[in-house]
DNA sequence: TCTGTGAATACTGTATTCAAAATCCAGCGT
DNA sequence: ACGCTGGATTTTGAATACAGTATTCACAGA
């Protein structure tokens, strides 16, 4: 187990669950029983907002970048204390990050020897896309239906600059390429959705999917970035969501055929 | 705060995430240094498969159910402690089974307050009825694409059984809907797309949008249900996807006119 | 009577301790 | 020599203890 802390200080790349909380509160708030609507001052001071930080939700990006970044590998045991000693924190924080982690599906619980990170089947892999499939696929529909120029402006806006991006590493390329996809996702207002996004991709990510890829040439789908966001501005909304929903499948298509024979059943 | 322990005892109607790890392995498995795949005895004992009880999750079940049955309502504050003595644990499950519930998006930290039981907006309404429209219009596609003659076969039992059952009171007839709903989603085979669809309807329930409905003829819908396994059958692929998203917009039609101005935003 | 201040209180988050379960290893028997 | 049995060890899950912070209530002053 590999675990300098040095590598735990980087942040995830792109946000999870925790960064859409303050990202927009969703309306709710609703103070609970201070009824705190009195406006104290004019608008001169916000409210603090001190995060709280817990812990454990620290804890909770440390291990997940490690599995991210390939230092907790497949399989690999994971013992609460061990990281305990690590981080310098009690077993508390880190047995709620790994719950978590679990729930999310990223870790598995072997009874008593552990945790351990989760290896993945082909068959998991075709229903992780298509799980993109039906998420960024009708994602693409709603943003089409609306139609918003401010949103396909920025949506645009993200294509280029994160393909013009994109010419360095296989790692880089994906970055940008998640960044594209959330875009969209983004511009239906729509917090479930993202969510729903986030969650399977940093599941995806962790399974380390993409770094089978390394061989075929990233630039292929580069070009369907631009087709997807003519279809949403031109064409009909369905239209739009199946441009989505067959880039996606090319993408499988891909990922198979890089993954090819020796991952047929990696832990079986 | 009403916590009977009598009416804790009633588990979850419908199942969720628990469910699905005993449901199917999943394939991983590996255990882990033990090369336990010595065939032990023939096959006369199956493993006991204990599911090794959590309390915490024990605890889960009964707050998400008390949330469900309305029992805790929206706005008011869980204090760890108050449950613990209730139910007889200590706080560190009951603290777990919350942070979970918060990460579901059921409950909501509230600072030193401690949790409460989160309230939704209409816009909320609209975004979860988006994210049901992705993934069970795609499973639906999905569904219609492989056309399988055993899942048809499945599927047109599920409607005729549970219809014939939703007679009774609205309750019953939501449940019948979520199990005809489930049974379509199920059929895609796909663990993910599965879990997202207990995850929103869990949320869905939880937020009792339901509950404003009864106004409105449950029986509406029903005929459509029938109309949507015709398509997958007998249509392309596309189409009964869409006649699936077409039924969830119209229930969201029917849902948001049930609650009319007096939901238009319950907690500002 | 109402507003503002301060102390008691309540609650959470983290650490530590305790108990049970499973694993792992060594020794015994065949 | 090899497989099985039994116990020591590891590791988790739960309970308890502790510290810090926000809330709430009471009281003083206007």
């Amino acid at each position: 187990m590999s675990l300098h802390s040095a590598t735990f200080i980087v942040p995830t790349s792109p946000p999870e669950h925790a960064s859409s909380r303050s990202r927009r509160g969703v309306g709710a708030r609703s103070s609970p029983s201070t009824g705190g609507s009195r406006a104290r001052q004019g608008r001169a001071f916000r409210a603090i907002e001190q995060d709280r930080t817990r812990l454990a939700e620290e804890v909770y990006r440390q291990i997940l970048d490690a599995v991210i970044q390939g230092e907790l590998r497949p399989g690999e045991r994971i013992v609460q204390e061990r990281i305990a000693d690590e981080i310098k924190v009690s077993r508390t924080p880190i047995r709620e990050a790994l719950l978590d982690l679990e729930r999310e599906g990223i870790l598995t619980r072997a009874g008593a020897a552990g945790f351990m990170v989760r290896t993945v089947t082909v068959r998991e892999v075709r229903d992780i896309y298509q799980t993109r499939e039906a998420i960024e696929g009708h994602a693409t529909r709603l943003v089409a239906e609306r139609r918003d120029a401010a949103s396909l402006r920025r949506i645009e806006q993200t294509i280029e600059t994160e393909e013009s991006m994109s010419v360095g590493s296989v790692e880089e390329y994906f970055h940008a390429n998640r960044l594209i996809h959330r875009g969209i996702v983004e511009e239906t207002g729509n917090e479930y959705l993202l969510r729903s996004f986030d969650r399977i991709w940093n599941r995806a990510s962790s399974f380390r999917i993409f770094a089978a890829i390394e061989t075929a040439d990233p630039g292929a789908s580069l070009g369907e970035h631009r087709e997807i966001f003519l279809a949403v501005r031109d064409e009909a909304p369905l239209e739009a969501g199946e441009a989505m929903v067959h880039h996606i499948r090319d993408g499988l298509e891909l990922q198979l055929g890089a993954l090819g024979e020796d991952y047929t059943a990696p832990s079986t």
